[in-house]
DNA sequence: GATAAGTTGTAATTAAATTACAACTTCCTT
DNA sequence: AAGGAAGTTGTAATTTAATTACAACTTATC
């Protein structure tokens, strides 16, 4: 609970001068959190240890301590709460929900990504002879998008979105090849035998999906994102969002492992690109 | 402006030893406000008074009024700061960045992005014959997802990704179809044509792109996202993010619009992709 | 390579907060 | 109503934290 709104609940087991103390706070918060203990006793006509004893009494470590609570109640800033879409919801109030139940998803995803098996992806990733991303359905975009920026890398890649194509491609993998699947469920029945048959031709398999998942099972790696489901059918799949930012993690984690010279071959890249834009104009 | 954002900000100003501080202090602000000048100096290896130094240098009458400050910042919800991966970025360290500046990125978009265009977007969509998405490289990943996700409305929607079927595609346009062009930079000159196409036949035109680019000029509704520009190359493209964020939106708008008989609709087509999945076990 | 500008740390100083304890109030018991 | 216990408050001492002044050192410049 807010410091604030517990100075208020707690008024009544005050003592005289703590409440002396609780009701110039409450008058003029923004300035107490500038003072210090002598010129707040002051302000309440208390001595210092009174003042000192009413922190404590708000189980904060002392008066700084309380000053900090303080100052956090005052920036009463609502983080990112993951609020559903409600049917009467005009554009303001959707729009800012899914901001911010993408943003929450991210912060889960955060918490939750595994440093070690990032690095692990990383590691197999730029041994790969071949890299191969598959998604079906919402996941097909995000490969897409893997295939984008891993083809700017100059290394061998490929992106299917359509089971025949990925089966076909699974077959043909062999020792060296890394197969990346794209479930947010990891129930999707097709990918998993894709998986499966990548693995059985020696490829490595990581998995961009729900720990524990069938698919999961299959792959030789598995990254999961624990992003909380999408439970009713405003939500947008945020769980998408956060896959594309694991993408970015790896093609990130990829290019630094690759060193200063691929890098410069990269602005190359980049560079090229330039002539397909129309000209920035500097004033 | 917040301190934390400062803080970045202001790194290249900072010397040596202030940017230690700086550093640790980003990497446990929570921390931080609890410890003492003692404590903090000790962390980032340097004297006390360099970190007095450091508080001062941003505007602060002194560390106990530094960390009051950075205590709100914390409180404020945004503690997602842009900062740039660097050569010798561990694991950690990228994950850890990536996900914070997207966060910062979606922060920044849903802060700029207007909500009145929004509306006339979703009444736009709403009342569409035909629903085209176009984007090339990066942007065409964001194009297939919206796609996916208009598709379940049971509209007539479809996607390209390629210069020769949006061009055909924007000639056989019509008064009543909505031609969606997802640009980041606003400066493809083949987008910009498909898009002057698509007008010059009657359909309506909307840029997820940026404001003022040659591609805004040639739209009839621009959603711009003015999320800061990709300046580094191990940036990833949280640009793409927010613009996946808001195809999010408008779908949704998109549902709500529509009401709750299509919803049901909606349902339906949910349920139809179980038969594809492994069953959830519950225990 | 000398000098000036800027940076950093040590030690001294000052300010702030906390503790210990004594005085006072309040309320209950006899 | 007097005495005493429990609780409340303030004074002064102590401890802790923060700041200042200055000296040593580093870095850039001519």
């Amino acid at each position: 609970m807010n410091v604030l709104e517990k100075i208020v609940n707690s008024v009544n087991s005050f003592s005289k001068s703590e409440r002396k103390v609780a009701d110039v706070i409450l008058a003029n918060p923004q300035t107490t959190i500038h003072s210090s203990i002598a010129a707040l006793a002051k302000m309440a006509d208390v001595s210092e240890p009174t003042v000192n004893r009413f922190c404590r009494r708000l189980d904060t470590k002392g008066f700084p301590d309380f000053k900090l609570h303080l100052a956090q109640s005052l920036a009463n800033g609502t983080p990112y709460v993951n609020r559903h879409v409600e049917e009467d919801d005009g554009p303001e109030a959707y729009t800012a929900k899914i901001f911010e139940s993408t943003m929450a998803a991210l912060d889960a995803a955060r918490q939750n990504v595994d440093i070690n098996t990032v690095n692990r992806a990383v590691d197999v990733l730029t041994q790969a002879k071949k890299i191969s991303f598959f998604g079906l359905g919402a996941s097909a975009s995000v490969a897409h998008d893997a295939q984008n920026k891993f083809f700017r890398f100059n290394v061998p890649v490929v992106c299917f979105d359509d089971i025949v194509m990925q089966r076909m491609s699974a077959i043909n993998s062999s020792e060296g090849d890394v197969v990346v699947c794209i479930s947010h469920t990891g129930r999707t029945k097709n990918l998993c035998d894709i998986a499966s048959i990548a693995r059985e031709n020696d490829a490595t398999v990581i998995g961009i999906t729900a720990y524990d998942s069938p698919l999961a099972k299959e792959c030789t790696l598995v990254l999961s994102l624990d992003v909380p489901e999408d439970t009713d059918m405003y939500m947008p799949m945020a769980s998408r969002v956060a896959q594309l930012v694991l993408i970015d993690i790896l093609a990130t984690g990829f290019t630094l492992r690759r060193g200063t010279k691929f890098r410069e071959n990269l602005k190359k890249v980049k560079d090229s690109l330039r002539g397909s834009r129309f000209e920035k104009k500097d004033f």
